[in-house]
DNA sequence: GAGATCCTTTACAACGTTGGCGACAACGGT
DNA sequence: ACCGTTGTCGCCAACGTTGTAAAGGATCTC
């Protein structure tokens, strides 16, 4: 069924290594073999088997990357990043899906597919750098900001600066009832924390005292989450002109229930949000919302990757940042 | 770095063989030696060279999913339930993103990391059946009804059925100027062909005319795309009372086109569509959608897999049906 | 107590590939 | 014509794992 360089070079009449050869493009080689061989290549529809290639190379060609939910939105917009950066290093890209949950987290940094993959894109939610001290796995790039000063490169964006300059924005349009939706009293919700953080000090700033009622923590960062977050701070009888959601699907879950309550956005109360997803280019309103680069943070950190790969493994880590921008559109015109 | 079998043989005072019956769980291995082997595998946290393995039994407990897009909400929604239908089998998912182009798609289908998978679940767009016939590579399941009657198993929806009840369901609502959003010209779009039979049916049933000035071809089925052809609908003249988009995300681009335009939804102009993406559970209004049990799909596809591992590579090709259930939300209420 | 039967462990080969190196041919310079 | 160099190609071994089969030991049966 499938061809192996054994009957590839039975059929050009050359040895096995000649075939491997012409395949992997080797310099000395007669054009007139090269000819025969590539031939025979083409009538076989030979395709090297990767698992023998890898054994004996020790690369595979794949990456890993582990995200809590594909169907978050954010992940999976970096995910095609993320896929589109890896196919310029001509990696393919297996993708594992961690739920979040600490456990799975574990087992994901501990080795996906163990010697399967070449390395390793992680964005965890509730790994702690404990996790990862006594990993001696596959190169191993970190998303987010989850995991402060780990062993492992690292790619961020300036949280608190962006969550700064989005509160900041809604303190220029005359707000100051501005709730924070999408905290995280777990250990662990580093990013939450940091954007909080960033909230804090543009209140600061503006001499805006803080009002933890204006404070909603949520489980996690979907839709219900934000729509349950307002719904239970409006029925609480706090009333904000303004809500900073710490994501973007957090508000479009808080859209809808300002909706439901019948309150007008951006007039009676201004939204925004975080990670620039596509759905809030088209909501009604429009949302306003921080940019992180996904395509920059997606290069970034297959680079750091290729450059572990490329021979330098033992270098310290390194942590980049990467870019973002706030993006005003009608839920803060 | 890395530990093999014979390091822990050595440590263990056996042979690698031993080690490896460990591994696998041999039963006759006595539990004093089992018992020393196991602390030898656990102190050197030995992980099995998964290469290694595949090259010796010719399995390697991936498949890959290719989709034409991660951030199309639909397919990282079918990608999440396929990844966990996967695990349930023990399988790792390999994910490929084609762009929805035929080229890449034949590329794809003819072997994706060939060797290093042992099935591919697929979800083409422009694939047409010839592409499929001379395939000698791996199980295929196809998603989706883009190609008829292919070489290979698979998984669809009653498509023609789903858009009749849509169609149908506006029309109770006494609509009868329909616009259909999302057809596709080329012939490879069949999803396309299919809904808007279902759609040219239900008119026919309600004794409703044909007019081709409701019927808008998009590009590709993005929110930009829903929200250009309402653009480009209304800008002729043409005012629908009720629009039925082939997707979730045309649909949401409508909303956003008709809200720009002054118009209320679902007074003015009723709007429907299809896949019951998670954004139109949260968007205003709601959104009146076709939900695909895509839980089911990603499960009946694993599943067939598994049947054409499981050894039955030759049976007929194999076509199944997943349930599919109209959900009237508010922007048809 | 001898042979048969079982359990436990091991040696060996093989999966398909590529790196190292050696064999041989062709070519250039003297 | 000879030697050295360069180019071309093939043999062998190895990557880490498991299937086969056989060896070695223990236990059982008569």
């Amino acid at each position: 069924m499938r061809h192996r360089l054994k009957d590839v070079a039975e059929r050009a009449g050359v040895s096995v290594k000649t075939v491997s050869n012409v395949v992997n493009g080797y310099q000395h080689v007669r054009p007139a073999t090269r000819a025969r061989v590539e031939a025979a290549l083409a009538e076989l529809r030979y395709r090297p088997n990767l698992s023998a290639r890898n054994l004996r190379k020790g690369r595979t060609g794949v990456i890993a990357l582990a995200v809590p939910e594909l169907d978050i939105p954010y992940f999976a917009e970096l995910a095609r990043h993320v896929v589109a950066a890896a196919a310029d290093h001509g990696w393919t890209v297996l993708i594992d899906q961690t739920g979040g949950g600490r456990e799975r987290e574990r087992v994901a940094a501990a080795g996906i597919g163990d010697h399967l993959i070449d390395g390793l894109i992680f964005s965890p939610l509730s790994l702690t750098a404990d996790d990862l001290t006594d990993l001696d796995g596959v190169p191993m790039v970190l998303l987010g900001e989850r995991v402060d000063h780990g062993p492992a490169d690292h790619v961020v964006i300036d949280n608190v600066t962006a969550a700064r300059e989005v509160t900041a924005h809604l303190i220029g349009l005359g707000r100051h009832r501005i709730a924070a939706v999408g905290a995280q009293p777990t250990p662990e919700g580093a990013g939450a924390r940091l954007r909080l953080a960033g909230y804090t000090a543009a209140l600061t700033e503006a001499g805006i005292g803080y009002d933890e009622r204006l404070v909603a923590a949520t489980p996690a960062w979907r839709r219900a989450d934000g729509a349950a977050a307002l719904r239970h701070l409006l029925a609480s009888g706090t009333r904000p002109d303004a809500v900073f959601c710490f994501s973007d699907t957090l508000a479009l879950g808080a859209l809808r229930a300002l909706h439901e309550a019948g309150l007008r956005v951006p007039t009676d109360v201004a939204v925004a949000g975080f990670d620039d997803i596509e759905d809030g280019r088209f909501s009604v309103p429009t949302l306003t919302t921080v940019a992180p680069d996904k395509e920059r943070i997606a290069r970034l950190a297959v680079d750091l990757l290729a450059g572990r790969l490329g021979g330098d493994r033992d270098a310290p880590p390194r942590e980049l940042t990467a870019p973002h921008r706030l993006t005003p559109r009608e839920s803060t015109a």
